[in-house]
RNA sequence: GGUGUCGUAGCUCAGUUGGUAGAGCAACGGACUGAAAAUCCGUGUGUCACUGGUUCAAUUCCAGUCGACACCA
């Protein structure tokens, strides 16, 4: 079976640009389904602070991989990845052209490029390698890597606890460096790829998230984040408009903060956003208005 | 109205016994292969309120002006 004359449109681009909507437009186009690509929208348990599509616009076309995970499940790329090939396979039996959303770049790169294959680490062991970076710091995890495996260590971000910790894992792991497994080889899919960038002048994007946050806010942001405060510790919940709740929550910062905090860390946060996808130029950039030319562009590649 | 204190980066402030200035936060740039809304790295962006004076040299000393605050009337 081969999926040649198929296409997965990416369509990416910084927090609070409107991908969501566009996408959806795109789709009733198209008569076809999303996949989404937001590594937070997974969560079932989350909604108000991710900005997942509400339930008018779930109704309004089939959106996959939202909301399908639970805060307590263990999940990463490489599983989206592999879930995500799955789920393309079968869809494309039935659609010629699929929507994959999302801001979260290494889970598109992921799902185009493939990533290399490692085991699953035992969670014992990256508690074990948590510990002792508690327990010992950075420089401990540097001593380690720089014996099991002097190459990575040379041009690893050398200050980074989780790049250090991922590959010390898989030394242990696999028994062999991680630098000798970590190709970086691009896989090739049978399916056409079409990535599409969503982007706005800074200040407009800015003003976007800012709107958001104050909505998110009346949504009732802070008593979800309430019902989450027992799971505070899960990674899941390490992220922008849960952690600042968080501090107000535990009365270290007022509400006011809280609420300043996560308009500044959701701005870093589109900023990073735009550097992961800047690095390539394979999106064509659009303005989310700009649905016309967009349809254009698509009708007249998918000929 | 009088007296005093203050005015330095976007913000909070430090500093220069006279040689045009530096921290934190913000901002800006970047990295990124199983935590990625995570994690990490780099960069100081300035009429030192304004106008004069003294001086080789003033953000620093002096005078005046403006502004803020405090106290006294």
């Amino acid at each position: 079976m081969t999926n040649s004359g198929k296409y997965l449109v990416v369509i990416a681009g910084p927090t609070a640009v409107g991908k969501t909507d566009v996408a959806i437009k795109l789709a009733k186009k198209w008569n076809t389904e999303i996949l989404s690509a937001d590594s937070r929208q997974f969560y079932n348990e989350m909604s108000i602070g991710t900005a997942k599509p509400d339930q008018q616009q779930l109704d309004e076309v089939k959106h996959h991989f939202i909301g399908q995970l639970s805060i307590h499940d263990y999940f990463n790329v490489s599983k989206f990845e592999n879930e995500a090939l799955k789920l393309l396979d079968g869809l494309f039996e039935l659609h010629d052209l699929l929507f994959m959303v999302g801001g979260s770049g290494l889970y598109i790169d992921a799902v185009c490029k493939g990533i290399d294959d490692f085991p699953d680490p035992a969670p014992e062991l990256r508690k074990y390698l948590k510990g002792i970076y508690m327990d010992e710091g950075i420089g401990k995890l540097q001593e380690m890597l720089l014996q099991l495996d002097p190459e990575y260590f040379e041009s690893v971000d050398i200050n980074n606890p989780n790049r250090l910790l991922r590959a010390l894992e898989v030394c242990h792991t696999t028994g062999k460096k991680f630098s000798e497994q970590r190709l970086s080889s691009s896989k090739t899919r049978d399916f056409q790829i079409i990535k599409i960038g969503l982007n706005l002048p800074r200040p407009e994007l800015f003003h976007r998230i800012e709107l958001r946050v104050d909505q998110m806010i009346e949504l009732g942001l802070v008593e979800e984040v309430k019902r989450l405060l027992p799971y505070r510790h899960l990674n899941a919940l390490n992220t922008v408009g849960y952690k600042e709740i968080f501090e107000f929550l535990d009365s270290k910062i007022t509400l006011e903060q809280a609420i300043v905090n996560i308009k500044t860390n959701t701005r870093r946060y589109a900023k990073r956003q735009m550097t992961w996808f800047n690095r390539t130029d394979e999106y064509s950039w659009f303005e989310p208005a700009q649905l016309n030319e967009i349809t254009n562009y698509l009708t007249m590649i998918c000929k």
